[in-house]
DNA sequence: GCAAAAGTGTTAGTCATACACCCATGT
DNA sequence: ACATGGGTGTATGACTAACACTTTTGC
């Protein structure tokens, strides 16, 4: 095997970019969305795209999707996890660019879409009713889609799209629109209570023309303990 | 927000370098190995460490990947995944270095050390005895772990690491290996054979001072239908 | 004939599923 | 008083977990 000296490898290979993109999903209506923005920015100027940009040469990888989603959003401390890493030679027109995408939970009742840099710029869309969409930026949703499914079946992250406190269909409704699933009432709640990580906070819900919900929250604390104790949520 | 040009684009990002990264399982002697190579290059000259390589310029990311694994095997149509990218701004010496971090799951029966271009610097090491490892290998290794174990459990990928035709103590051992748990042997052959993707293929082992085990293969068109008419692996 | 691993069934308990009616509020 | 969604219990079947002895071969 030849071995290349440290000049060649300088010359050859430190030519490329990388970006991270962000799939950022909230709970609204009913219904799963994702916030894209219009870009003002060559390349593709003019289209929906998912919210990303270039990592700089002395930035932390993980820091960058924080930055951009700190940017977007004006919130701190929002649930984040890597997905996948995108690299196909021509995906980028500027030149070798690959991209790592994450995706972020964040509770849209906390979100000012005005608080942000990006402002006007962005917006809600259904999975359902996307736009057309630049690179390979359809492929990286699915991705997510796919990724934040599984992982909300077997860990509690779904409660990050829920307002602190929230009722049990609210939550009923949350799992069947991420997990495409219909659930009996009866038997969700069993399952969702007896796991013992909700508490009741002794409120109800007010001006519903109907029967007022109790409110309960998710206590971190308690799920901590259970997992300690060998628990392990499974949808 | 700044709209910045592309020639300041070019300047400011285009000076990075990517990698792939393979944590390469195998099973022998009852037990998880993995596959390091030994640095015969700087940076880390000497030390033994996870086998990747810079990706060319015009090289698709999974493409290199598998360019990796083929030199140092000299086997094609590995299964293989990506795991994660690591991207601390230190972590290569030479300057801004991501890593892309794959696994991979080879037959060691099929694996002819000597075959491969990087022949006598390839080792098999148990994950218990790993020497001191360069870069964030060992953070690499301790995700590639997880990520096995977790889609091993859903997964029948399992068999990807045994011979053509194997016992179901085999089988049962191999599991326990991956999972880090016993299982009860009756309790084990009667669930792994209900699942009905294993054929026996009348055939016994020989030359065992002991009763002689039956031999099974895994059958992929089985488990594709099975697959399609609802089933899913579950260890 | 002995050592060594292969192979095999039953039972009891737990968990998941299916299912229909009354309740509290706003208008 | 009616419309709307909130809230509740039981019975049956399915699956999981626990457990010990006999079989076949090589030496």
């Amino acid at each position: 095997m030849v071995i290349p000296d440290k000049q060649k490898i300088l010359t050859d290979f430190f030519h490329a970019a990388f970006s991270v993109d962000n799939v950022v999903f909230g709970f609204d209506e009913g219904d799963l969305k994702i916030l894209l923005i219009y870009r003002g920015a060559e390349p593709y100027i003019g289209m929906w795209a998912l919210p990303g940009d270039l990592v700089r040469l002395d930035e932390d990888l993980n820091l960058a999707a924080e930055r951009v989603l700190e940017d977007l959003t004006g919130l701190k401390n929002i649930f984040m996890e890597q997905i996948h890493t995108f690299g196909r030679v021509d995906r980028h027109p500027f030149g070798r660019v690959i991209t790592v995408a994450y995706y972020a939970l964040i509770k849209t009742e906390n979100y000012d879409i005005n608080a942000a840099s990006w402002a006007e710029e962005a917006k809600w869309f259904s999975l359902n009713e996307l736009p057309e969409l630049p690179f390979d930026h359809l492929e990286i949703i699915n991705f997510a889609r796919t990724k934040f499914k599984e992982k909300a079946r077997k860990q509690p992250i779904g409660f990050e799209l829920l307002p602190k406190y929230f009722t049990l269909t609210q939550i009923q409704h949350l799992f069947e629109a991420i997990l495409e699933e219909k659930f009996d009432t009866r038997n969700f709640r069993k399952r969702i209570l007896s796991m013992g990580f909700l508490v009741d906070v002794k409120k109800t819900e007010k001006g519903k023309a109907h029967r007022p919900a109790a409110l309960f929250k998710f206590d971190p604390k308690k799920y901590q303990k259970l997992q300690k104790d060998g628990f392990s949520f499974d949808l």
